[in-house]
DNA sequence: CTTTTATGCTACTGAATTTGTAGCATACGA
DNA sequence: TCGTATGCTACAAATTCAGTAGCATAAAAG
């Protein structure tokens, strides 16, 4: 599997013993495919397999232990009928993800010249 | 190795063939250490065992294999003297990234209760 | 000049994570 | 009773990461 335990605000995770927050966030966010479920679900709740679909097709196994994750650290959450959607802590990321989005133009941008 | 081509701009990456800039960046932080290292090399550049060892003693396979791509992607430049710094365009994430530990705060709180 | 120290980097092996495919159980509507 | 959607799991292969050791160059110290 992966790190048995998902990272949380508070305590230690890898690569830091120190249990600052964002040092949690840092570790939670540095794995494969958490910051791009994260922006796939910022306009609406989606399903298990229309996330996957989202995510390009990201294998089962892994948006299931990301899923995980991410539940674990309340940023998603989980209603039956709706899928799995943004919490509200979550929501209140999304400025600085929308922020992320404005600065990956401008970036590339000056890649190109 | 790695991934054999760094995520750049308006290029394929994994998880997406659409070129888009924040699909790219999504991939490029998504990959362990890649935020850690932006976020210790914030105030000041450091050396590469300077910043091995502010990243917790990461191995130096993969810190290398991480400059090269933020390298690549013009997020960080390396001055002989200097060690590795960010570059104007990562600077200007730099509010994105401060945005994100102060969220971090609040996520920590919300934990607690 | 010789030794020490720091820096950037590589080799190599084993461990951990991710991928891809297949498939199951439940629920719901046709 | 089919057909379909959903959430999820199993398993083996591939990729990535970790940990340790060590090299080459360069600058400073002796």
């Amino acid at each position: 599997m992966a790190s048995p335990e998902p990272p949380l605000p508070h305590r230690p995770v890898r690569g830091s013993t120190t249990g600052r927050p964002i040092m949690a966030i840092l570790d939670l966010l540095g794995r494969r495919w958490s910051l791009r479920i994260l922006w796939e679900l910022r306009d609406a709740p989606l399903t298990f397999r229309a996330l996957q679909g989202a995510c390009d097709a990201i294998s089962p196994t892994v948006l299931q232990q990301r899923l995980k994750e991410l539940r674990a650290a309340r940023l998603v959450s989980h209603d039956p009928g709706q899928g799995y959607g943004l919490s509200a802590t979550a929501r209140r990321l999304l400025p600085t993800l929308l922020a992320l989005q404005d600065w990956a133009e401008t970036w590339a941008s000056e890649e190109e010249h």
